[in-house]
DNA sequence: TCTGGGGTCCTAGGACCC
DNA sequence: TCTGGGGTCCTAGGACCC
């Protein structure tokens, strides 16, 4: 049997366990720039806020319900997830982190354990370390227990744990869940499905096999049988590399000179860069795009990418940046107002495979990778931005905007909570 | 009139996820 | 004024090979 623990409004609950004020309240978290609302509490979906809405234009709703905003602060997120699937990893050897909130567990190996007694006492334990609510589904596969947690979070309020060890059990979640609730079900499946009459995981199942096939491809397939309790995705019992690295960001306004595009390009190759070294990996591409403000009408458009071969795989900054300048160099045009651009770093290899390049000595190779280490090592103690290649410079135009962010409770000292006892 | 067949590799784009 | 960012996997079709 498998597990699926996923956090309960997960931002939001962070944002809560340092003020606790908020509880009750209805409060939302945006994304970079304060864009779009990307995590909202009960209170906020039992007022009718969407999921992915631009926040200018509820700005007038979020002011006559007294909604709290935040930015989103994703060191803190980021911290708070690590605490959050430290308390489950004592509980159950056998995991795999899914994503920022979202943990799966074999809970099989676990034979003397009732499963539905270990959920509860995880997420007791969850709560109580890290003061984040999670919700626990249990069954047969991934793709069930996805359905189980979601279950058991709309009907099991209370205690937000349904474990489907029982045949019924699992009819019951399939005829309550909705094709487009089906995890690997989107937009176009959910128009497909719905067009051909089926509306419920339940009536998904009975659907041909030769048609899911046809019609959903394998990806498809795979999600029908799993919903039959026929596994079909691989545990990955290690954390797996990541194959492409990217880092891209929307301006808080638009920009006009080919300068400050620069700035950011060579801000993000960077931050691509240092991913690539945190990770040990080389790159054997890079992709470059610059794009305009899409939503914009009264504006001319424009997008353009280009992908490079590099000459030998690398996760030096400095090589980096010159094929990164190289291709803005190729797609840049004067006379848009840009809105995003971002880098991509593809293909990548583990760093002590890579191949020297026909004319590269290993001296210089060595030397490039002391620097790099250096430079990691300076940023890490003092800060992230304080080594930069000259590319990068200091600006702070094309900067996110930022107006509601909370403080780096559990990162940074001169955040850390006062208490004050009398 | 009539122009092979089978395989691999690469790429772009689409679908999905959180 | 203002609309996120970062990923994965699969597939079709073209290029190329013998």
């Amino acid at each position: 049997m498998i597990a699926l623990i996923d956090c309960n409004n997960f931002y939001v609950s962070c944002e809560r366990v340092f003020d606790p004020k908020l509880k009750g309240k209805p409060t939302i978290v945006l994304s970079n720039n304060d864009g779009c609302v990307i995590a909202r509490s009960d209170e906020a979906k039992a007022l009718g806020i969407e999921m992915g809405t631009p926040s200018f234009m509820i700005k007038d709703f979020i002011r006559k319900h007294n909604v709290r905003v935040y930015s989103s602060n994703y060191t803190l997120y980021g911290d708070m997830s690590a605490r959050v699937m430290r308390v489950i990893k004592e509980f159950i050897p056998r995991t795999e982190i899914y994503s920022i909130d979202e943990i799966f567990a074999d809970v099989s190996s676990l034979t003397h354990t009732n499963p539905t007694e270990l959920a509860m006492q995880i997420r007791e334990s969850v709560m109580r370390c890290t003061g984040i609510p999670v919700s626990i589904g249990i069954a047969q596969t991934k793709t069930l227990a996805k359905l189980a947690n979601r279950y058991a979070k709309k009907t099991r309020p209370g205690d937000s744990v349904f474990c489907a060890d029982e045949e019924w059990k699992i009819q019951d979640i399939l005829a309550f869940t909705q094709v487009e609730d089906i995890w690997g079900v989107g937009g176009q499946y959910h128009r497909l499905l719905k067009k051909n009459g089926f509306h419920t995981a339940a009536d998904f199942i009975n659907a041909p096999e030769g048609w899911v096939r046809k019609e959903m491809a394998v990806v498809g397939l795979r999600t029908q049988q799993e919903l039959k309790g026929i596994a079909c995705t691989e545990w990955q019992d290690e954390v797996k590399g990541k194959k492409n690295i990217c880092t891209s960001r929307g301006f808080g306004k638009l920009i006009t000179t080919k300068r400050e595009v620069q700035q950011a390009i060579g801000t993000f190759t960077s931050s691509c860069a240092q991913k690539l070294r945190k990770q040990n990996s080389c790159a054997q591409r890079i992709h470059v795009f610059v794009q305009t403000n899409i939503h914009r009408k009264q504006d001319d458009q424009y997008f353009h990418s280009i992908t490079l071969d590099l000459t030998v795989p690398t996760n030096s900054t400095r090589e980096l940046l010159k094929y990164a300048m190289r291709g803005l160099d190729i797609i840049y045009r004067p006379g848009f107002k840009y809105n995003k651009t971002g880098v991509m770093v593809m293909d990548l290899v583990p760093a002590d495979q890579t191949q020297l390049g026909l004319f590269e000595s290993d001296t210089s190779g060595a030397k490039e990778k002391a620097t790099m280490t250096a430079v990691d090592g300076i940023n890490q103690v003092y800060g992230n931005d304080v080594v930069r290649m000259a590319k990068q410079e200091f600006n702070t135009k094309w900067k996110l905007r930022q107006n509601h962010l909370s403080k780096c409770y559990t990162t940074r000292f001169k955040d850390l909570m006062k208490v004050k006892a009398n």
